[in-house]
DNA sequence: ATCTCTGCAAACTGTTTGCATTCCA
DNA sequence: TGGAATGCAAACAGTTTGCAGAGAT
């Protein structure tokens, strides 16, 4: 896996933009958890650490990172953005227990093809997708003793 | 398929809840399309036919219909929210133009199964699942002519 | 008559933007 | 030094809610 900061770095100086130390701690924040953080949870993890960084910063950063494909938006059930770190380019999919809200990464090279044939026979060219399952975890209907 | 403004009619009845002009007219606009209407385009079809419904009325509807399963919200990559009809029990899936927005509903027995069985060896029981494939329509990209 | 529903406007939430100031390059 | 980035607050868009009056049962 390859150092995710670097490349912010990289992508900003390419582009003619400026390192801030808010850029920095932002991105270090960020990528230092796998969940799916909503910018609220990020603001609030980043002020833990320098509680003078403004809110639209966090916001102008994340927009950034997605730019630079570091980080990709994406919207469950309710009405805020999460963002996933999008650490090396390994593409994978989401299960999701409705009842817990544990987020498991899957991926399925046999269902990855079919959607790519799926798609070619509506005559479209494919460029991403996305797929959610939802269900209930082991661990959330284990109790049911009678 | 059955008449969903019956069934809309009868969950009204069985829940003591009230049937009133703005709900009907509501639900009859809402069914008449098949496409993914934001409350926004749902309020504008419904003022052309009766200017004096209030939006926040669309909405409370829209949500009454989700909680009769009538209804189904889902977000794309914007952050407005849309619904869909659930006019009878067929699932689908989408494949999602980027260019043109054009929305195809598909459905893939093998894939959907797939998934099940993905599920199941990650331990968990599906319940339901969200696919959207995005990409290049035809239409899209002929006129490449310079 | 009661209790829900409606429309309006105000309130809220998540996100974006304008602006003066600060700060990297 | 100059242009980009920041923080703040105001602006926004989508959605929800409080309330008084209208309407369904």
């Amino acid at each position: 896996m390859l150092e995710p900061q670097r490349v912010f770095s990289d992508y900003i100086a390419d582009h003619g933009l400026k390192q801030t130390p808010q850029r920095r701690l932002i991105a270090q924040v960020f990528f230092a958890t796998d969940k799916h953080l909503t910018t609220e949870e990020l603001y609030a993890k980043v002020r833990a650490v320098d509680a003078g960084v403004g809110q639209a910063t966090v916001y102008r950063t994340l927009k950034l990172m997605c730019e630079a494909g570091l980080a990709k938006e994406m919207h469950f059930g309710d009405g805020t953005a999460r963002y996933e770190p999008v650490l090396d380019e390994t593409h994978h999919d989401h299960l999701i227990c409705t009842q817990c809200g544990k987020n498991i990464e899957v991926m399925d090279e046999t269902i990855e093809t079919l959607q790519e044939t799926l798609a070619r026979n509506h005559d479209f060219i494919l460029t991403s997708h996305r797929m959610y399952l939802y269900g209930i975890c082991s661990g959330c209907r284990k109790p049911l003793k009678k």
